[in-house]
Parts: C-alpha cells; structure tokens; sequence
DNA sequence: AAGGCAAATGTTTTT
DNA sequence: CATTTGCCTT
C-alpha cells in the first residue's frame, strides 16, 4: 500500500510506470510532460487530477481541464470520476471553446455581449459572409467566401480583431481586412459570435475585467491541458493569463503528432511554455504500451527526419511482432481489392472486424474501399462527412427553435423563411433585407415593417405574413411543453416534415429518421448541472427558472448543439470495418491498420510538400498513422491512379523509404497480371526512383513515369505523351506548376536520375 | 419555385 | 470522374 500523509494512495498510483508515477505524483507547480504516442498520455492526466483531489486534498472547484473534443472531455470526466468512484461537479472540464462560452453566458455584459448571444457555426458564419459580401458588392469569383472566412478565422486564432491588423497596401489584404470589418459589425449588431470569437472574447474579458480575472485566478489553482501541441496562439494566451504567476500548470502533449498547423495550431507553445514558466519540471513518457517493436522502430525512424523536435524514442517490452506488409498495387482497385482480401482473412481467421481500420490521406479515398467492401458484402464504418447538428435538415430544425428563444435571430430566419417554401422569393427577401438595413432593425422586425407598411405586393405579404404567424403559433403552441415536447412540435408543425416527406426517395428517409433522432437528443438533453454552474453567481434565481418548459432550457440546448456538433452516424454501428482519414485517427488505435495510398503528391500531399514545415506535418501525420497500429500494419501505394478523371503515375510515397528496409516485406501476388508492365522490385524503392519495363516513347530517351526538370515549371514527371521523337508532345506533372503538354523539341527537358 | 443543365471544383477538421 | 454549385429556364 502506498500512503501519503496518511492517505491511501495506492489505487491511483499502483497501475502506473516510474514515468507516470513521476508525473502524477510531482511536486512541481509546472509541469510539461511530453507524451509519446501509446504511452497513457490520457491516463497520466486522469490520474494527476485524482491525486490533486485525494492525496493533495485539493478542491473540485479549483480544478480546471481544457481538451481538444467534447468527446474527450466526458472521456475524462468519466475516467476520474469511475476512478474515484464518485462525481464532482464543480470540476470544470470541456473544451477551449465550451469553457470560454461558459465564461461568456457568465458574464456577457463585461463582455459586451447582449445577453441572448447566438453562437455561430462554421456553415452560419460562411452565410453570413456571403451576404456580407454580397451588400459590399465584392466579386464572389475573384474573392470566395470560403477564402474570407478562412481569413477571418485565421487572424482570430491569432487573436487579431480586424482593429489591430497593419493594414497593407495590396489588394487582398485591403479587401479582407474591409470584409473582416463589416463582418464584425455584422455579428456585433445581430449578437452573434463565432467559434473563434468565443475565444477571443474570453480572452478580452480577462485583460478588461480585473476582478473577474482575479477571481477565476483564484479559483482554478490546478490548470490542466490535453493536446497542448494543438492549441493555437489565443488558446495559449488565454491559459497564460488565466495561469498568472501563483497556479499551477500541468501541459501533457506530443510535439510530434501535431497535425493541426494548417488551422493556427503552434506546436511552438511548447517551447513558449518553457519559456514562460522556466521552473517547469519537464517529463517524457516513451514507454509504448500499444504497439509491437518493429511498428515502433519504423515509426521513429520516420519521425527522425523531422528537425528540431523536441527528441523522445518510443520503446515497447513487447516483442518485435510481425514485419510491416507493403503491397504495390497496379491502381487504386488493385489496392483496395488487395485491402479488403486482407480484411477477409483477418475476419476469417476469428477476429473482430472493428478491430481493424484503413487510413487514408484524404476522404476522397474512401470511395473505392467502400465500393471494394461493399462488393464482399463486409460492414464498415466511415467517419467524416456532416456531424448530426450539421446536417441540412436538423439545422432548419433547430432554427425554428432559436426563433423561439429570440425572434431578431437573423441567421435563423434566413434559413427557414422559405424552408418549406411558402412563396418568399429572393425578391421579397431582398427587400426585407434592405428594409432591416435601412431601419438597422432584424428581419424578423423589419418582415413586420413591410407587412404594416405595405412595402410589398399583396402576394409577397401574405407570403410573409404567413410565416409570422406560422411562427408566434408555434411560439405559443409550445410555451407549456418539455424540450423534446417542443422539438417534436416544431418538426410536425412547421411543415419540415411533410416537406421531406413529399421529397420522397432514401435521402428523404434518412432526413426523416435524422429529424425523429433530434426528439430523441432533445429528451436525452437533461445536463442540467452544466447550466446551473454557469451560473454560480446568482443559483437561486436562475435554477428556479431553469426547467425543462423554459426558453433557458431550449437555450442551452441550441448551445450545446452548436458546440458540441455530434458524432458523425447516429449509433455505432456492430462489428464493422473503421474508414478514416489519418487526421481523424488521432488517438485512436486498432489491432491491424492499413494506410493507404502512400504516393507522392497523395501523402505527402502536393499542397503540403513544397515547403519544409507542410511536409514534416505530413511526416507527423505519418507517424500518427503508424503508430495507432497494435499488431500489424500494411502500407499500399498504387502505380497508377485515377485523379480526377484521367489517370496519372505515381511514385511511391518518400515516407516508404524512410522506414527500414528491414522492416518491411513487399508482398507480391501468387497470380502476376501479365498486361501489367513490370513492377520495379525493392532496388528501385530504395534508390527512389522507377526503372525499366515502363512505357518508353519512340524515338526519344523518355518514358512514361520519367522524372524531368524544366527550366521554367521545375521538376516532375512523365504522365502522357503524343507522336514519337522530337515532334512528340508529353504531359508533364509538374511537382509546383501542376500538369502540362509541353513539345520536346522546344521543351528543353532534362531527364532526372 | 422547382427542376434541369452547365460550370466549377476536387487536403486534412474542431469548435 | 463525380459531386456540388449557381444560373437559367419553365
């Protein structure tokens, strides 16, 4: 039995390693630990804050833990609380965003918020800036909204407001900066916030608000953070602050699995962390308990490539294992055949399909394994696509909820004031638009306006009128009734439901089960506690009001909804197959992995291979998928590839050849397809180049696959070409420049090794 | 207002 | 190639 003080402590620290122990047990107040993958990176965490509440007597209210997913915050809540064998509720745990907004519902005023803020989300925002830049009349072609929006969210991760950006003289930087203002205004004037204003306003209101600060300074004494590679520049200066100088800090992360930079993720908070809290004890966990010796061996050699890491080598007391499988497919059904032959014998051999999963790079990649699976009659599961609170027909749902929560929600009336059409046009809208403009009022105000003031036909009107009363009905009609009561309401009532039905077709019938789904998360919907404490100031008052008949209640959910998006298919489906995307994979782990093609310009990605940083986050990304295997893996490249409609070559992947030889076998099938041309054997791999046996064009020293260098497109390769000798005109893919047909004789190609 | 057709587009994803 | 989008017709 281990004891402190005269505490039994042993059920907390019994299971762990020296490391972990290390880590759980420190006396430090900082605490940086850098967690291999596999090697119980949650665990410590879980563990660390059961030793603060039991053996350091700390207090669940002074506990604060930020993770990257709502998933993996009720994974740890749930952990702790199972370890210790009961809940504590003052405990904050959840998400950067989930926190920030519960500190924002809190004390929106010092915000400057209004008090029934909308949250929106990322399909809300990009509509509201499409109309924004609709009304500024900026040219959708040359300035697409996706690109606005991926703009403004940058610069908010960065914690820049479109006030403090240096404005540039050029025209992209004029533009954006004029869109991100408008769009500002926008959601100042209609109380909206997005995901990243969530953040960015929980920031502010610690620097403008003093007190507030200090009391939550205070309070959470024990700041606990998950995927800390992840977190983005506000993120980090959001814990700063609320860190000050007295509490203390526990980081647990892996420099090496950050895969998020592309979105604002700064793996260099690490080292910032070092900076600023230079006492911090640092600790490594590199004992994998996941994988066998030779996945680990091939995925540290492949992440040695990388510079500048912070250095860790997974190790494992388990065996060597089985050699790591790669199969050269002929194209992609070759390989998807390949995979699921695999899968078969897998299965066969008695073991659990959901044990298994197949990685790919991008989810376009995911069509032919399904058509492969599907062919075999084998049951998988597919992750990615809409998330259920995204999905078209529970978002018009929820819409006619919030309109009930507050009538001025503009983004919701846009999107059900003629859904089902009830005969308002563009025309009508625009001119309701234009009317809440001029009159600086909500649509919902200004549809009044136009309907008493006769602004609009007496078709138009009617139409409109219709849906104002269509809406003070449901109001009304739902003003007694339970959350679920209300949902089930709005979905028969507001003609939602007979609008899908008559739709008709197996879209529609999922549609419909989606909507009845919705009544059921609406009835499961009973967290009340969550809301309760955000309201610690004043419980009495608000608990009293918080029942499940009151618009409080239908708040929060509408919150909780846009927080929280939901799993991507309803229910875990029994035993099937896991399709992913390597990014979706992270912290996951399956007995028998697969990854998919592994080709140049497909993984590393042609976006991401050109600059050294995007291709050590592909190599990161690499050595994520690598390591979520237990058992035995199998990585496949093809030959060739339909892209995009024609067919290109490809190489394999360089992220192969960095993995030992002696790891790998190459696995070559008993029935050799004779009009396939020859297969480069391993020589090739490893020299890294492709010989012999490939299409060669008359009359000249190329051949199709054939690397060159042009003078101005740079390097590439050889997919096509037309007519023989110097007249000839070859495709080229170029590695920067993208494909083009380039004549021989003016082309000046120079043949690569 | 709905359906049809042409054009555009095609990394990764959470909140 | 296949899917989604926006525009145009009815």
């Amino acid at each position: 039995m281990i004891e402190y003080g005269s505490m039994d402590v042993s059920h907390i620290l019994d299971s762990l390693n020296e490391p972990q122990r290390n880590a759980v047990a420190s006396p430090a107040s900082n605490l940086l630990v850098l967690a291999g993958a596999g090697s119980g990176k949650t665990r410590v965490l879980v563990h660390r804050i059961a030793w603060l509440l039991q053996a350091e007597q700390a207090s669940p209210f002074s506990i604060l833990a930020v993770t990257f997913t709502n998933k993996a915050a009720r994974e740890m809540r749930g952990r702790i609380e199972s370890l210790l064998g009961q809940s504590f509720s003052g405990m904050w745990v959840g998400t950067f965003h989930g926190l920030a907004h519960r500190l924002l519902r809190s004390h929106w005023r010092e915000a400057g918020l209004v008090q029934d803020f909308q949250i929106l989300d990322s399909d809300d925002q990009l509509r509201l800036i499409k109309r924004i830049n609709r009304s500024l009349q900026i040219d959708e072609d040359k300035w697409p909204a996706k690109q606005c929006q991926w703009y403004i969210n940058g610069q908010k991760d960065e914690g820049l407001r479109a006030a403090n950006i240096e404005h540039f003289d050029d025209d992209y930087s004029k533009t954006m900066l004029e869109i991100y203002q408008a769009y500002e205004q926008a959601c100042n004037r209609g109380g909206m916030v997005d995901f990243g204003e969530i953040l960015l306003r929980a920031h502010e209101l610690w620097l403008h608000n003093p007190q507030i600060l200090s009391h939550y300074q205070k309070r959470f004494r024990h700041i606990l953070v998950d995927e800390f590679q992840d977190t983005n520049a506000i993120q980090y200066a959001w814990l700063r602050v609320l860190a000050g100088t007295d509490n203390q800090m526990m980081v647990v992360g892996d420099d090496d699995q950050s895969i998020y930079g592309w979105r604002g993720a700064r793996i260099e908070n690490i080292q910032q962390f070092n900076v600023d809290f230079p006492e911090a004890e640092i600790l490594r966990l590199e004992q994998n308990y996941r994988s066998t010796a030779i996945i680990l061996q091939a995925a540290n050699k492949l992440i040695a490539n990388n510079q500048g890491r912070l250095g860790k080598t997974l190790w494992t007391e388990d065996g060597e294992g089985e050699t790591i499988s790669l199969y050269e497919a002929f194209n992609e059904q070759d390989e998807a055949r390949f995979i699921v032959d695999r899968l078969q014998d897998w299965f066969g051999a008695g073991n659990r399909r959901s044990d298994s999963a197949v990685l790919y790079r991008s989810n376009a990649q995911s069509r032919e394994l399904e058509d492969a699976l599907l062919r075999v009659d084998m049951p998988y599961r597919i992750y990615g696509g809409h998330r259920f609170y995204e999905r078209l027909e529970i978002k018009n749902a929820l819409s006619y909820l919030r309109l009930l929560v507050s009538r001025d929600d503009d983004t919701a009336v846009e999107r059900i004031i003629n859904v089902p059409t009830r005969g308002i046009g563009g025309r009508t809208l625009e001119l309701v638009r234009s009317l809440a403009r001029s009159e600086n009022c909500s649509l919902w105000q200004a549809c009044v306006k136009s309907v008493n003031e006769s602004h609009l036909s007496a078709r138009a009107a009617n139409a409109v009128l219709a849906f104002l009363e269509l809406i003070d009905e449901l109001d009304s009609a739902c003003k007694q009734l339970q959350l679920h009561e209300k949902t089930e309401h709005i979905i028969a009532n507001s003609g939602l439901l007979q609008h899908h039905e008559k739709e008709g077709g197996e879209k529609a019938r999922a549609r419909i089960e989606n909507l009845e789904e919705l009544v059921t998360a609406a009835s499961n919907f009973d967290d009340v506690t969550i809301y309760v404490e955000n309201h610690e100031q004043a419980p009495s008052e608000t608990a009293a009001e918080f029942e499940p008949d009151s618009k409080a209640f239908l708040a929060a959910f509408l919150d909780q909804a846009a927080l929280d998006a939901g799993d991507t298919q309803a229910q875990e489906s029994d035993d099937a197959v896991q399709l992913m995307t390597l990014h979706s994979a992270k912290g996951l782990e399956f007995e028998l992995v697969f990854m998919a093609g592994m080709e140049e310009g497909l993984f590393p990605h042609k976006m991401s291979m050109n600059n050294i940083s995007g291709l050590e986050e592909e190599r990161r990304l690499c050595y994520v998928g690598i390591t979520r295997a237990k058992k035995k893996l199998y990585l496949s490249h093809a030959e060739s590839r339909r892209l995009h409609g024609d067919v290109i070559l490809c190489r394999p992947s360089r992220f192969i050849r960095e993995i030992p030889d002696e790891l790998v076998d190459e696995i070559r099938l008993k029935t050799s397809i004779s009009h396939i041309p020859s297969r480069p054997d391993r020589n090739s791999r490893s020299l890294g180049r492709r010989v012999g046996g490939d299409i060669e064009i008359p009359e000249t020293e190329l051949s199709l696959g054939q690397r060159v260098a042009h003078g101005k497109f740079g390097e590439g390769v050889i997919l096509n070409y037309e007519g023989q000798g110097p007249n000839a005109r070859v495709q080229v893919n170029f590695d920067a420049a993208g494909s083009k047909w380039l004549v021989l004789s003016y082309a000046k190609l120079e043949v690569l090794a």
